[in-house]
DNA sequence: TTTGATGCAAAACGTTTGCACCAAG
DNA sequence: CTTGGTGCAAACGTTTTGCATCAAA
């Protein structure tokens, strides 16, 4: 039987981390780690800067360019998604397996997310597509937020 | 009857330039009308660097600042669209008043344009949008052209 | 013991800005 | 004349890199 604990599952998610670290070729600092169950938990859409100072909340004395490179790490295997919301920064996200897009509000920036199989409409409606070999579908509407909306 | 001129459209595509650069408010100088025109005749999807190489070729003195701020006003005055086709630079093109998207290359980079009313389509599919007002639909098809399929 | 990861500071990158000057209106 | 546009250099914010050190495997 293991130990009791009235804390949440903070050690329990972050040795998943580990394990998920390991298995994907990478090593398991407390660095990464930590990176990693932010973004995972994070509810996505983080910039680099957000991930830094959540980060440092945990672990304070990790550097940004730690960060960086744990998020370039994590993107090239896979483990994570950059988006492109804005001109001016990246944000990232838990990969995930589901189709899914964005609706950026051009007021207060909010993201809300959406399901929708747009790759398959499009596959099966444009011919340009027909000979590209696709990879990533991403699509990104802006506009204005029912919230902002109301508020003017 | 106008003077004959063996040159192509050159002095009359920038004195069109001219004009449009009046008729939205600007001040129609030589670097705007080279810059309004390199985007109208180059086949979209230019970064600012390359805006601003083009330039020089016609108007050597021209800095990258005016370039900056003159795409800037373009786009305020919706004479011109920025895009982020990758993570470093702005794209810009022409506005044009059909829907159309793009497809990118992951290894040449190229660009190709296709039209679909994927806003349509997605304005009658998803509910989350219902409640939005969308000003834009931004769609991105990441992948490999034929070409680079078949050189691999 | 090997090699990937770290922290720091410095650099790089695309872009913007302050300023004095210029030129279109 | 007025005011918007220009060129230059310096600044900006984000991201990357060089390097010596550290620690996971």
């Amino acid at each position: 039987m293991p130990s009791i604990s009235n804390k949440p599952d903070k050690l329990d998610s972050l040795s998943v981390d580990r394990k998920t670290l390991k298995a994907t070729g990478l090593r398991a600092t407390d660095q990464r780690a930590v990176i990693l169950d932010i973004i995972l938990q994070g509810g996505g859409h983080l910039d680099a800067d957000e991930v830094y100072r959540r980060a440092r909340q945990k672990h304070p004395l990790i550097s940004l360019s730690t960060v960086y490179r744990a998020l370039r790490s994590f993107k090239n295997h896979d483990l994570v998604e950059e988006m492109h919301f804005d001109e001016e920064h990246h944000h990232y996200e838990a990969k995930s397996n589901k189709e899914h897009h964005h609706l950026v509000c051009l007021k207060c920036g909010k993201v809300t997310e959406f399901q929708s199989s747009i790759s398959g409409y499009i596959k099966k409606n444009v011919p340009q597509a027909k000979d590209f070999e696709i990879v990533g579908t991403e699509v990104r509407l802006t506009g204005y937020c029912p919230e902002c909306r109301a508020k003017q």
